[in-house]
DNA sequence: TCCCATTGGTTACACTTGTAAACACATTGT
DNA sequence: ACAATGTGTTTACAAGTGTAACCAATGGGA
């Protein structure tokens, strides 16, 4: 299988989103914005992006000392992923069980419910699944 | 805040589920059904049983040697916690796009999109939210 | 040429999590 | 009275996680 099931742990999450944003990457780049968005150390980010490489879920590139890192799965996949494990664990794998049971909670914005409303809209309009 | 933010490891939630099926459950009830559903031993259930009490998610009443279980939070709010957390993580928050992402990647069945339809209409019914 | 700054790697360490054995105490049939 | 059984507690331990200090190499300026 060329996608493989790779968890992530919240720490993780972070760096792949900084190389989701942009990449590659060089290690400089991605220490600097991690510091200044989570507040890491330099190696603290480093590593990660280890332990990530490990992992399978980010390369990275060598050319002459310095390494650049791109990410090897796609921010979807990795979604999609994150969003099974979580439905099975909480909801029973079904998704209409959380909408229902968010709504019950009263835990749904005006806005939410708007652009839900817009999002079925555009199901019903684009029957492709 | 009477209801705190706890959080439950997956293990921890197989308890809970136990105790939210039925409560209160003695230790005897609580092991024997885990050791089924999950192929637990008595001791894994009862250790999971004290941390939860410890994190306060979980009352036990000793009654002469006996004790008996029975959760101190419901369902809903730990699964609703769970949710925000989620949604946070890999949606930015944002329940629709993580709607659109399912859509997208084609990651609904027939069915849970009939579902979905129904829950977004008895939404309509019922304004009060 | 030699030192400093930059870059990446190795090692570390405490905390959490999953899982359970080992132990201690109470109860009860014989 | 005692052994067997049931019930709960303590201790353990490996793997995973968050976080980072420390070490090694290397390239550029004095």
């Amino acid at each position: 299988m060329s996608i493989p099931n790779i968890n992530l742990t919240t720490a993780e999450w972070s760096v792949m989103e900084c190389l989701w944003q942009k990449s590659p990457r060089t290690g400089r780049e991605a220490t600097e914005w991690l510091k200044k968005s989570m507040g890491w150390s330099r190696s603290t980010t480093l590593t990660l992006l280890r332990r990530l490489e490990a992992k399978g879920a980010v390369a990275c590139d060598d050319q002459g000392g310095i390494k650049s890192f791109r990410p090897l799965i796609r921010r979807e996949d990795a979604a999609l992923q994150e969003t099974e494990d979580f439905l099975d664990r909480v909801y029973k794998g079904s998704l209409s069980l959380m909408i229902s049971s968010l709504t019950k909670k009263q835990a749904l914005s005006q806005q939410e419910i708007a652009e839900l409303h817009e999002v079925l809209r555009e199901m019903e309009a684009n029957p492709d699944d």
